[in-house]
DNA sequence: GATGAATGAGGATTCATTCAT
DNA sequence: TATGAATGAATCCTCATTCAT
């Protein structure tokens, strides 16, 4: 019965997960543009025809990968959180979901972080759903850790994404045996996120001192029009 | 006649780089790969050819820019910074320097942040060679900090590229109306790196209590082999 | 077990049918080369492999639509004409037999006038046997016509094909809602054949008097070497 | 300063012109859908992508073949037409006008006759507008000759297209040195519509005696789902 | 009888680049 | 300096057809 879209699911998904896998290590590697549907053949040892049984445009086997990551990062979350009472467990915990997934599947993470602007179109649009609800995961987090602990007037939006910044940007330096294994790592990213790098404990305010972040919009002008 | 190599200056300079400020746009909206040189024609009202005596090839066009733009960066770098005694101050300037950059200039900067991979080469080697200099300069002034304050016993690879990630990453978030303005933006970021997000001052030993963080490499075993 | 070439005849031969019927309204509306047999899959419900037990090549399919079709007109024209003495009557017949046809399955119709040299090699020499000793009974009625009722010393090709232009050209335009029902049809048909468009009855010769005309050969050469 | 689509204008209109012309060619006699580009550049011995220099899509090469057919033949046909008081001379040089077209350009006729729906969006409609404008000249014509000379009670559209089908069904069967020279072919094409091929004067009504054609409707019932 | 899975060949189109002028 | 015209190479994708089951 099955005609392109749904064939029978046995082989079909094993071999949709082999070639999912696969591409996402040349399209980490090459790079989506750069990787040609006859580069996944070669590597699937596939015929280049036999492999459009298998999704319909190579733009619909960037976002399978992408889709999948979104799906096990969020469907791993709610397995792993608890109702805990303590907010700040639970960004851990989030912090953990993310990073042991990417230091696990760093192809699929770069091309996750990489990738993001390849899509168009409705593809695009679904992802972009998906990482909408994933990261308003976080943010509640840390809207409630604001609210909660008293906060020290962080801005949302700055906060969030600086932590997503640290952990997203990893595929670009980490080296699995140069840096720190994954428990570490994940530890020392929140130790960062959570106190900062600096030692002391008191907050010292006003603790900068710089004539010119108190200019304000001026301060940068010099900036203007490269170079 | 002047031939390629040594035109003169004078013109060629300034329509060089209204070449380099028009290609950075396109480069940042479209990706380096899905820009055509014929992209570039368009939008500079140039030929296709004519565009050709400005450089040899498209990736030596995203060579150009994004040399342009590290050499800025360390050249700026380097008349704002004076031999202070006081290390977190300089790393502040950095920063300041980095973001005043990245944010008046956000086309380039997304070049430099997401095109890194798409030279090859020779271009490629020279880029690397720009910013391993410029992440050294940051680096060294984070591992002066550990030393001399004393230390929290950071990774110092994992405090760089922190640091630098939180940076790199407001390109795909940053909104200039939506987000705060670059002096408060610059303050906020250096307040979650420098004293964290949490509100209290002690830091606190063992702060965390995670299971799965004491187990050490086994503890995410279960991201192994997606999905 | 029934092999290609001698299949169980019942069963076959009706779904054989089916698969003609529904492939020539997709002939008729794609055309042939658009169509991919996929298309043919889909629309009888039947897996792409599983049509190929009813023909061998696409082309052939094409040829048995044709071919059917031919058959189908030549032998009901045999069964409907009687050796009647009057030509004019067996040339009516003989439209009759067609436009009823055609107006009747107007998909085959469209196939076999449009896709006319869509076939090659031996399929193609078949149906131009038999689509000769068709267009033959026709000009032996016309060529009787002539030479009995005495005739306007017309060009018997040219006779015979405006007969057969004005008939089969009706798939481009006929619409059952908005046209004539079918015995109107015919009759209007054979009457402009027969009599011509004009009212009076008496030929009037010479006719015409354009001076484009008269010129003969070089009439036209204004027409050389468009535009 | 010209960049695809209105390239200068010299040079380029002239090749163009040979690039149609050679592409008609081709398309009559293989058909559109056969036709690869490939086989247009062999033809023209331009290179594959040269050819792109002058069209953007190979559908876009159709439709201009075909308007610049229409718009010739329009254009001569106004040029050729005086106000004349005869409407059957202005019906018979609308038909030289066709002809004569059709048959001093055998393959641009071919390819409109025959490639018409080869078309899809903006290119159809554009020429379905062209095409309808110029049916509607003649449509017009035969209108005028109904109501003034008295008519035979003819349907306007059947009328109209029965001349549209003897002329443009000559390209499935007329050999130049087979068939009638231009002038002479004219004649007895226009003597047919105009006359009919019957010798006699007067209209016999009711001409016809066969009993089907009475019946009306169910007249050719039989031919319901061939075969 | 029927189908899921696979493939070789070929198709349209794009692109970076060149060269004569 | 600048460009119109041209091209080889590569890219994504479709298609008719097959074959083991």
């Amino acid at each position: 019965m099955a005609n392109r879209g749904e064939p029978s699911t046995r082989h079909y998904d094993e071999k949709l997960q082999q070639i999912l896998k696969t591409s996402a290590k040349i399209f980490a590697e090459k790079g989506f543009h750069r990787t040609s549907v006859r580069d996944i053949a070669r590597a699937t040892s596939m015929s280049l025809a036999g492999l459009y049984y298998y999704f319909r445009t190579k733009e619909e086997l960037l976002f399978l990968i992408q889709e999948q990551c979104f799906l096990t990062l969020v469907q791993r979350w709610e397995k792993a959180v608890k109702p805990e009472t303590d907010v700040r467990s639970r960004i851990r915990i989030f912090a953990e979901n993310h990073l042991g997934f990417f230091l696990h599947n760093m192809y699929e993470m770069k091309v996750m972080a990489h990738e993001d602007e390849s899509l168009t179109g409705e593809f695009q649009e679904k992802i972009l759903v998906l990482k909408r609800s994933y990261v308003k995961i976080l943010m509640d987090l840390i809207e409630e850790l604001e609210s909660q602990e008293g906060g020290k007037g962080l801005d949302l939006r700055a906060a969030t994404f600086s932590l997503f910044g640290m952990m997203n940007w990893i595929y670009t330096w980490y080296h699995p045996k140069r840096d720190l294994p994954l428990a570490k790592f994940v530890e020392q990213m929140l130790r960062i996120y959570f106190f900062g790098v600096l030692k002391g404990g008191k907050v010292q305010e006003p603790w900068f001192t710089s004539s010119s972040s108190e200019t304000g919009k001026e301060a940068f002008s010099l900036w203007q029009n490269l170079p």
